[in-house]
RNA sequence: GGGCGGUUAGCUCAGUUGGUUAGAGCAUCUCGUUUACACCGAGAGGGUCGGGGGUUCGAGUCCCUCACCGCCCACCA
C-alpha cells in the first residue's frame, strides 16, 4: 500500500503550492482583523512602497521581516493586523510619467494640462499598484488586504486636509520666500533630502569688480571667485571680513594646536597648510585690511556688464584664508549669500525663470539658458579684462535626485511648517522612551536632525499630489487688503471651525489674504473664487501625507473603532535612510493629531549591497529581482534568506549572478555587464536578455534570472525540511494519539524535547529583540543537526511493534512544534506539511492532545514547558554524539568502507554505561558499529584504534583492518596536540596571579580540563606503544 | 569637516555581559548511492580575529591610536 507521503516528490515544488495556500488563507479570511476588545492588538503599517515601480530586494527584506513579526504575533494570540498600501510619491511618479509621455508622445505636461496629466498618472498608478500588491502576495505577506490604502485616496486626503488646516490655524504653517533647491527640469522645488551632491571637474573663475573712485593707495579692483559666474548678474554686494587679521590669527592658532597633537602622518600636511597660511598672510593681509577699511567707509563697486553700483560690506561670512578673501553676494541664488543678504538688508535679485533661463534682469542675456549665458558672460568679462584667472578644480554639483539635472538655488514663495514645537515633541517621544528605536544608535541621527528644527518646506510645484487647500488673493494696497480680508471673513463665518485666514503683508503696502478650507466645500470655494481668490496650484510634499500614514489609514480624523483599537501601532519596520524624512515626521504628526505616538518600536533593518559593497539601485543596474529569486528558489527560501541576513551589524553584501537561461550556468555580475540589456554566456556562447532589456529585440531574448547564490542555503534548508517531513509522514502510518505519562520516554526523547524547549525559548526571545538572524540560525541548526541528523535517524530503529506508538507520538509532536516555530519565516512549506500532518496524525500532543487546528497560520505559538527542560539529559546525550563522532572519524581515518561492520568497546563509569547502553542499537544503525562492551571493565580489543572523549574512551576493534601507518600518524598528531595544551594549561595554573585573581570556578574548570588532558595523554601514549610491534 | 558602522577561513557572515583549543554556510579535498533528502550523508584541510600600543591573571571582545572601506549629515565663494 502506498501512502500519500510516498507519492510526494523528493523536492519541494513550491510554485503551485504557494499559489494554492495563499488563496486558501485569503479565502478563509485569515489575514483579516477586526477590533476585538478581548484580545490585544498587534499592528504594523507597511512603509508604503512608491507606485513608481516594481519591488526590489530591499522591499523584499522589509516586508519579509514585517510578515515574520505579524505571523509570529498572530500565532502568539495577538489580534495581528498588517495594513498594506502604496505611496503616491509625488515627484518621483510625476517625473516618470511625464518622461514617458514626452518620450512616447513628444508632449509636455503643459500640452496635456493639469487634469489630463493627473488622469494619466492615476492610470499609471492603478497598473503599478496592482503589480506591487501582487508581488507582496507572492512573497507570502499576510496583509489585511481589506484595509489597503493609498496615500492619495479619499481617506488619506481627508486626513491631509484636516492636518493642514489644523497647522494653518495654529499658525504652524506659513507662507515665506525662501531659497529653495530648484529643479529646472521638473520646475519645482525639491527638498534638501532629494538633492545629491556629485563631485565633478569644474572651473573656478576669479572675477575683477572695479572699485568706484578708488583713491591712489587703494586697489582699483576687487577680486571675487565663483564656480557659477552667471550668478554675478544677481550680485548685490561684495563682502569682506571685518577683522581679517584677527580671523587669520585664529586660523593660525587652530592649525598650530592641531599640529601640537598631530600624528606623524598628518604633520606634513598641517605644516604645509601653516606655511601657506603664513605666506598668504604676508601677501594679502594689507590689501584685506584696506578693503575692510573701505567697506566700513561705505565704498561701492561697479558690477560689470550691468554697471550696477553695489556696496562693499563687512560680514563674518567671508574667510580671509580662502580664495581672494572677498565674496560676491548673490542673495537670490546662494544659501549662504541669502543669509548675508538678510543680515544686511540687501536686495534679492532673482535672475532666473522657473525653466532655468535668464529673466529680464539679465539684460543682454535674457532668455538664454544658464549654461549658454555662462559662456557669453565669461567671454564678455574676458574681453573687458575683468577675469583675473581661471582655476581648474573639483566642485560639488547639486543634482536633483528625481530628474538628475543640476539644482539651482532659487528664491520662491513656499509654504512652510514651523518645526520648533513639533520637532521638540518628537525628540521628547524618543528621549522618554515612548518610541524605542532599535538598534539604538539610530536614535542619534534622529535626534540631531530634529534638534536643528529647520522649518519644513511643504509645497511642491507639481500636479500629482494633495493640492494645498488654500485660496489666496493678492492685493496691491492696504485698503484692498482689508477689504479682501473682510470679504473672506463674511464667507467663512458660517464655517468658522473649518476655515481660517492668514494675512501676509509687507510693510502695509501690498499683501495677500490666504484662506484655508478644511473640507471639500464647493460652495465656499466657489464664493471665494468669485471674489478673485485663487486656489494655490501647488501640492504638498509627499512626506506630508506619509507622515499621517499610521492614523490616516485607520480613519482619522473620524473617531473610528479602528483608530481606538489599533492606534498606536506596535512596530514600524523600516530602512535607515528615511528615519528623519519619514519616521520623525510620523512621530510629530501623530503627536500633533492624536496626542499619542504613532508606534512603540521602530526596527531599522540593514541595507542590501551588491557584491562590490555598493547599494543596489535601478540606475546602477546591480539589483537582484525578488521575483527571480522566488521563481528559482521559492518564496520560503527568499524569506529565510532575508531573515538569515538580518544581523545587527547592518548592511548585507550580496554578490549577484545572472543565470544563463540556456545552460543554467551562473555568471558573476560585474561592473561591466550589470547594466547591459543583453549578455553573452561565456559557457554556452548563447545570448540572453537581462532585466534591463528595453528594446524589442532584447526583450525577445530569453531572460536570464538575476540571482544570488546566497539563497541556495535557504533553498536547501527548505528542501531538507520537506524530506524530513515526508519521512515523518511515511512513518506515521497507523498513528493513533496516546498521551504519554513520561515514564516511557527514552533518553533521546527527553533530549529532543529538552532541545525543542530550549530552541523555542531562544527563538521567541530573539524575535522579541528583532534578532532575526539569530532566530533563523537557531531554527536551522535545530531542525537540521538535531531533529534530522539525530532524532529522525534514531527513530528509524524504533518503528518496531513495541516502540512504535511512543515513537510516533513523539514524532508527530516534535514535527508539529517545529512547523509552528518555522511558520513565520517559512509559511508555505510549513502550512503545506501541516495540512498533510492533519491527515496523517490529526490529534497531536504529548501529555495531552492539542485542540485541532486546521490552519497552521493561526495555530498557537509553542510555549516553553519547564517539564521538558532537562540539561543533564542534554549532556548525557552529548556522550552518545561524541562516541558516534569518534566511531565515524576512526572509520574515515582508517578508510574502512561504510558497509564493513566494526565492533567497539567503551571504557567509562558505570553511570555513563547505564544510560549509554540502551543507545547502542543506534551505533549500529548510524555508524555500522556494534558495541561489544560498555563499562569500567570493558575489555580492550587487542588491535584497536582509540579515541578519548570527555569522561570515556572508545576502542574500535580493528583486527585485520588496521592501517598502522595511518593510526600512528594520527596518534602522534593527537599526542603533540594534547601536549601543547597541557603545557598551556600548566603555565596558566602555575601563574600565581591567575590562581589568586581569577574567579574560583574558572580556575577549577582549568584544573579539570588539565586532568582530562592528562588522562587523554596517558591513553594516547598507551595506544602508541601498543601499536609498535 | 562632523557623526555612525565595518575590517574574523578563498567568499559571505556569526561570535551575547572579557574566561576551555575562535564558529557556520558556500567553495576546496577524501570517501559514500545505507529504502526522507546528492538541493544528501560521513570525514578532512583552511584563521598571528586590519596594524600598533594599553588595561587585565586573561582581549576577537574593553580603552587609545593609525590605516583602509561604506553610509549619513554639513559644507568652501
Amino acid at each position: 500500500m502506498t501512502t500519500i507521503a510516498e507519492q510526494l516528490p523528493t523536492r519541494f515544488e513550491f510554485g503551485p503550492i504557494q499559489q494554492r495556500l495563499y488563496q486558501m488563507w485569503q479565502d478563509q479570511g485569515l489575514f483579516h482583523s477586526e477590533p476585538d476588545s478581548n484580545r490585544k492588538p498587534y499592528t504594523i503599517v507597511i512603509p508604503p512602497p512608491n507606485v513608481t515601480g516594481a519591488l526590489h530586494l530591499g522591499h523584499a527584506l522589509n516586508t519579509t521581516l514585517q510578515d515574520v513579526l505579524i505571523r509570529w504575533r498572530r500565532m502568539q494570540g495577538y489580534n495581528a493586523m498588517w495594513l498594506p498600501g502604496t505611496d503616491h510619491a509625488g515627484i518621483a511618479t510625476q517625473a516618470v510619467v511625464e518622461k514617458r509621455i514626452r518620450d512616447e508622445e513628444k508632449k509636455t505636461r503643459h500640452d496635456l494640462g493639469r487634469e489630463q496629466l493627473v488622469r494619466r498618472i492615476w492610470e499609471w498608478k492603478d497598473q503599478y499598484e496592482a503589480r506591487i500588491l501582487s508581488q507582496l502576495k507572492q512573497l507570502g505577506c499576510s496583509c489585511d488586504w481589506d484595509r489597503t490604502r493609498f496615500t492619495l485616496d479619499e481617506t488619506c486626503a481627508k486626513a491631509v486636509r484636516h492636518t493642514f488646516f489644523d497647522l494653518f490655524n495654529k499658525q504652524l504653517i506659513y507662507r515665506g520666500k525662501r531659497l529653495v533647491n530648484w529643479d529646472t527640469f521638473l520646475q519645482t522645488a525639491v527638498s534638501d533630502d532629494e538633492v545629491i551632491n556629485e563631485k565633478v571637474a569644474g572651473l573656478f573663475w576669479h572675477l575683477k569688480y572695479p572699485v568706484i573712485d578708488p583713491l591712489p593707495d587703494e586697489p582699483t579692483h576687487v577680486v571675487v571667485a565663483t564656480t557659477r559666474p552667471e550668478t554675478m548678474l544677481g550680485d548685490t554686494a561684495v563682502a569682506v571680513h571685518p577683522d581679517p587679521a584677527g580671523a587669520l590669527d585664529k586660523v593660525e592658532a587652530e592649525l598650530r594646536e592641531r599640529l601640537a597633537y598631530a600624528a606623524s602622518s598628518e604633520r606634513v600636511a598641517l605644516e604645509t597648510a601653516l606655511q601657506e597660511l603664513l605666506e598668504r598672510r604676508a601677501a594679502m593681509l594689507p590689501q584685506l585690511l584696506k578693503l575692510a577699511q573701505m567697506a566700513t567707509e561705505g565704498r561701492t563697486l561697479c558690477l560689470p556688464i550691468l554697471d550696477r553700483v553695489i556696496p562693499l560690506i563687512v560680514d563674518q561670512w567671508p574667510k580671509p584664508e580662502l580664495g581672494s578673501g572677498c565674496v560676491k553676494i548673490t542673495p537670490a541664488h546662494d544659501p549662504n549669500d541669502y543669509e548675508v543678504g538678510l543680515r544686511h538688508g540687501l536686495p534679492q535679485i532673482n535672475v532666473m525663470n522657473p525653466d532655468g533661463t535668464l529673466n529680464a534682469v539679465a539684460g543682454p542675456f535674457t532668455g538664454l539658458t544658464l549654461k549658454k549665458a555662462r559662456q557669453q558672460i565669461v567671454d564678455r568679462l574676458e574681453s573687458e579684462g575683468l577675469i583675473d584667472r581661471i582655476d581648474e578644480r573639483e566642485i560639488e554639483l547639486p543634482i536633483s535626485d528625481r530628474s538628475k539635472t543640476p539644482i539651482e538655488p532659487y528664491l520662491a514663495d513656499q509654504w512652510f511648517v514651523r518645526m520648533d514645537s513639533l520637532a521638540q515633541s518628537a525628540m521628547d517621544a524618543v528621549g522618554n522612551g515612548d518610541v524605542q528605536i532599535v538598534p539604538q544608535r539610530y536614535a542619534y541621527g534622529y535626534m540631531d536632525w530634529l534638534a536643528e528644527k529647520r522649518d519644513w518646506p511643504v509645497s511642491r510645484q507639481l500636479w500629482w499630489g494633495h493640492q494645498i487647500p488654500v485660496w489666496s488673493k493678492k492685493c496691491a494696497a492696504e485698503l484692498e487688503l482689508q477689504e479682501a480680508n473682510q470679504q473672506a471673513w463674511s464667507i467663512i463665518e458660517s464655517a468658522a471651525d473649518s476655515a481660517a485666514i492668514q494675512i501676509e503683508s509687507k510693510c502695509g503696502q501690498e499683501g495677500t489674504v490666504h484662506v484655508c478650507l478644511r473640507d471639500e466645500t464647493d460652495t465656499l470655494s466657489a464664493s471665494l473664487e468669485k471674489l478673485g481668490f485663487v486656489r494655490d496650484p501647488d501640492v504638498l510634499d509627499t512626506w506630508f501625507s506619509s507622515a499621517l500614514w499610521t492614523h490616516s489609514t485607520l480613519g482619522w480624523p473620524e473617531k473610528t473603532a479602528d483608530l481606538a483599537y489599533y492606534y498606536p501601532t506596535s512596530t514600524l519596520v523600516t530602512s535607515r535612510d528615511i528615519i528623519t524624512l519619514w519616521v520623525a515626521r510620523m512621530v510629530l504628526m501623530g503627536l500633533n493629531n492624536l496626542g499619542q505616538v504613532p508606534f512603540r518600536q521602530v526596527f531599522v533593518h540593514p541595507k542590501i549591497l551588491d557584491g562590490y559593497g555598493e547599494t543596489m539601485s535601478k540606475s546602477k543596474g546591480n539589483g537582484v529581482d525578488p521575483l527571480d529569486v522566488i521563481e528559482k528558489f521559492g518564496a520560503d527560501a527568499l524569506r529565510f534568506g532575508m531573515v538569515h541576513l538580518t544581523t545587527e551589524t547592518q548592511d548585507v553584501r550580496m554578490p549577484v549572478q545572472f543565470e544563463c537561461p540556456h545552460c543554467q550556468i551562473s555568471i558573476e555580475q560585474t561592473h561591466k555587464n550589470r547594466v547591459l540589456p543583453r549578455v553573452d554566456c561565456p559557457t554556452c556562447k548563447k545570448t540572453f536578455g537581462t532585466q534591463w532589456a528595453r528594446e524589442e529585440e532584447d526583450l525577445a531574448l530569453p531572460r536570464g534570472l538575476c540571482l544570488s547564490e546566497r539563497f541556495e542555503v535557504a533553498r536547501n534548508f527548505v528542501n531538507k525540511l520537506w524530506n524530513a517531513s515526508r519521512f515523518s509522514l511515511m512513518n506515521l502510518e497507523g498513528y493513533k494519539f496516546a498521551s504519554i505519562d513520561g515514564s516511557e520516554l527514552c533518553l533521546e526523547d527527553r533530549w529532543i524535547l529538552s532541545r525543542l524547549n530550549t530552541v523555542t525559548q531562544q527563538v521567541t526571545s530573539e524575535l522579541e529583540q528583532f534578532r532575526f538572524s539569530e532566530a533563523a540560525r537557531a531554527m536551522y541548526d535545530f531542525a537540521w543537526d538535531e531533529f534530522c541528523s539525530f532524532y529522525l535517524e534514531i527513530l528509524k530503529s524504533r518503528m518496531n511493534d513495541q516502540q512504535r506508538q511512543t515513537a510516533q507520538t513523539m514524532l508527530a509532536f516534535t514535527l508539529d512544534r517545529l512547523l509552528r516555530l518555522l511558520h513565520p519565516v517559512l509559511p508555505f512549506i510549513t502550512e503545506e506539511i501541516w495540512q498533510y500532518l492533519n491527515i496523517a496524525a490529526p490529534q497531536r500532543g504529548l501529555f495531552e492532545a492539542d485542540g485541532p487546528e486546521p490552519f497552521l497560520i493561526r495555530a498557537a505559538w509553542p510555549k516553553s514547558d519547564s517539564r521538558l527542560f532537562a540539561p543533564q539529559i542534554e549532556s548525557q546525550f552529548a556522550h552518545f554524539q561524541q562516541v558516534l563522532a569518534a566511531l565515524r572519524e576512526i572509520r574515515a581515518r582508517q578508510n574502512i568502507a561504510t558497509k564493513t561492520p566494526m565492533s567497539f568497546a567503551i571504557r567509562c563509569s558505570q553511570e555513563i554505561a547505564t544510560y549509554l547502553a540502551p543507545l547502542s542499537p543506534y551505533f549500529k544503525k548510524m555508524a555500522n558499529a556494534e558495541a561489544t562492551q560498555i563499562g569500567p571493565q570493558a575489555p580492550i580489543p587487542r588491535i584497536n584504534s582509540t579515541m578519548a572523549v570527555s569522561q570515556l574512551e572508545v576502542f574500535v576493534d580493528l583486527d585485520g583492518l588496521l592501517d598502522v601507518a595511518v593510526e600512528d600518524a594520527r596518534l602522534q598528531k593527537e599526542k603533540a596536540n594534547i601536549e601543547t595544551q597541557i603545557k598551556l594549561k600548566q603555565q596558566k595554573l602555575s601563574n600565581a596571579s591567575f590562581v589568586d585573581r581569577a574567579p574560583p570556578d574558572v580556575v577549577q574548570r582549568e584544573r579539570e580540563a588539565l586532568q582530562q588532558l592528562t588522562d587523554q595523554l596517558v591513553s594516547v601514549t598507551k595506544a602508541l606503544t601498543n601499536l609498535s610491534p
